[in-house]
DNA sequence: ATAAATTCCGTGTTCGTACACGGAAAAAAT
DNA sequence: ATTTTTTCCGTGTACGAACACGGAATTTAT
């Protein structure tokens, strides 16, 4: 039986469930009993030195027997040797950019893990230039770190990498998006495809009918996998719930340096008569510029994250949705599957899909991500 | 500067931040640069013992100067002094019941801290009986616990169980629901009349047109609150949201231990065309039941909480949006802060409401509350 | 049989903190 | 001036694991 699920039947059954002390099981009691020395338990434990077959048996036997787990003080005080882990990003735009919140969640991790001897180091490269991605990555497995983890932004730089991180026995995990068996530990991020149902169930709900945009804002669609799998989640919600009473169109914006792109969107929104828009990213902000800038009216928006300036439009009732994926806890849940792999040594989940969380103007105030702090 | 700040900060800047290995200060050092022995280093820091104004005024002065930080593994090996939590929640009704969910989320929380030496008493009392919550309530207080989590379920009652914990110098917090400035060091929980105002904005999403039926299930409302914030937040939403094209009605439904309730609602949907429903509580599923048994149709219904039957009905779309409130991160966020309180003896929040969570059929399947495992 | 190499294992120290015990110095009482 | 009390502080051990060092026992070579 699972044990969790043990504890709760224990406590339906008898309303009053106790967990025990902390019988702690020393590697002297395991000597003793062996009638060896700690030294040679200590040999055993951590395949060091050589040991006889047979009192090797004999110590394990009793480990099992007696269910000895090392205390993690005595152990951490008493190791103390240090371990690097890097991350790469890509660079934020800005501070409130979407990528420093992942980030923010590797530091807050890497901080509590200080104690072990973690360190970080951190780098990023540029969203629109491949070369420093290459070039920062060298630099990556230069210094030799225990971990790495990885947004792998441009595909065939990333398949790169992750050669050189192989060919060092660096383990890595991927976050934000993902490469299908590429040797990762494992893979923190979001199920794109559900979301954009989410958002496309949300859309439909607030709109019984009218016409509907999908705005991706990207450089690169090639390798923003994630967005169109949210577009193709967005597109069959539709499909699968027979609503003949939109019509949906998707529209790219590569640039948005200046103003042009504005007209276009608006010229656009116009002549389809649209009246609902899901931006497939963090960058529905712009559509609230939009919105603002040409007072258009009756139209349904749903985008994703919580940046400080789409909170602000969510709360002008400009954005009605924001789906959000918890960033900063994919940094930290990243970090930690690190942790647990190359220090603790144990067995991970090779994927993690965060929350689909749905924000609204009611409930954004008392979204809390770190709640455990 | 805000220390998580200062990181953002040096990371937009510098593109590559770095977390510095942890230079540990010991007592020793201290001890050296102030000149006396670690035994009044040692008698300074814990408030033991008597020593010399002066000299406690150089080693605190050195102390700050060297951001002397204690080495947590050393600490817990060399003290080991075990603490005992105690729990007292409502006896479940089932092993789906709501309240088994907090119990799962404390017995977490008390297993990651065995290490530290955290011992757990869970005690139940039964939802219909006061008595019982008393006798309890002193089993609890003789067995003197370092710390006490409470749902004060009756108010009467629990506001003596409170005056006993205090009078033994007894730190407590409440969970699910509040009595205010009674003395507790912290309180986790919903914020009842937000989520009602969640409720009504989904609800009323939903529907352009039709009357509206609030209905609580259960069985004192007096000790019920925050069923009464829910509902008022509900009709506020609408209030402050000038839909005048609905009419909203309140029913209480005391017995469920019979099916005499169903044909009374059953009339009231037809009589009053009621085309939506809001429960106010995990019993949404009784609704459920009731639209399966008469096959009534065209219903839109938002209720709370996690609970496998509830599942099933919105994956069928019989329940449209489920409110959730991470009931085990509730329980244990409730053990983290005693354990901060008494072990770690920091501060901490007064207050920590849980956030809002939107359920739908399209994301619940990735709902994870315990994403940090 | 003795020397050399190999296998096996015990002793002792270290990590940094907690805490008990009791001794020395200073102050107060006789 | 001597005893008693109070103030102050140093020494030593324990916590449990990690790890280095080197000694004893056994095997192999000469």
């Amino acid at each position: 039986m699972h044990p969790v699920y043990s504890l709760i039947l224990s406590y339906i059954f008898k309303y009053q469930y106790i967990i025990e002390p902390n019988n702690q099981i020393t590697i002297k009691d395991i000597a003793e009993k062996a009638n060896v020395s700690i030294g040679t338990v200590d040999r055993v434990l951590h395949h060091r030195g050589e040991v006889a077959e047979s009192t090797k048996k004999r110590i394990l036997a009793i480990v099992d027997e007696l269910g000895y787990k090392p205390n993690i003080f005595a152990s951490n005080l008493a190791s103390k040797k240090p371990v690097t882990f890097a991350t790469l990003f890509p660079k934020p735009v800005s501070e409130e950019g979407y990528w420093t919140k992942p980030m923010i969640g590797v530091q807050k991790r890497v901080a509590e893990l200080k104690h072990y001897g973690v360190q970080l180091q951190s780098f990023t490269f540029s969203q629109v230039n491949p070369k420093e991605f290459i070039s920062v990555a060298e630099k990556i497995v230069s210094i030799k770190p225990e971990g790495v983890v990885l947004a792998p932004f441009f595909k065939k730089e990333s398949l790169g990498f992750i050669e050189l991180l192989k060919e060092n026995h660096i383990p890595f995990v991927f976050i934000d998006s993902e490469i299908k068996d590429a040797g990762q530990i494992s893979y923190i991020g979001q199920y794109s495809y559900q979301s954009g149902m989410v958002s496309g169930k949300l859309l439909d709900m607030m709109l019984a009918e009218g016409n509907i945009l999908v705005v991706h804002f990207a450089k690169e669609m090639d390798n923003q996998n994630h967005l169109v799998e949210r577009e193709k989640g967005f597109y069959d919600w539709y499909k699968l719930n027979n609503t003949s009473s939109h019509q949906l169109q998707t529209i790219e914006i590569a640039d948005t340096s200046n103003d042009k792109w504005m007209k276009k969107v608006k010229d656009f929104i116009t002549e389809y008569r649209i009246k609902g828009i899901f931006v497939t990213n963090s960058k529905v902000f712009y559509i609230g510029r939009l919105i603002e800038k040409f007072s258009l009216e009756g139209l349904k928006v749903i985008g994703h994250d919580l940046l400080t300036e789409n909170i602000g439009f969510l709360k002008k009732d400009i954005v009605q949705f924001l789906i959000c994926q918890r960033p900063e806890e994919q940094g930290y849940n990243a970090v930690n599957k690190l942790f647990r792999h190359v220090v603790q040594k144990r067995e991970i989940e090779k994927e993690k899909y965060t929350s689909i969380d749905i924000l609204t103007k009611e409930n954004v105030d008392y979204y809390n991500e770190f709640s455990k702090s």
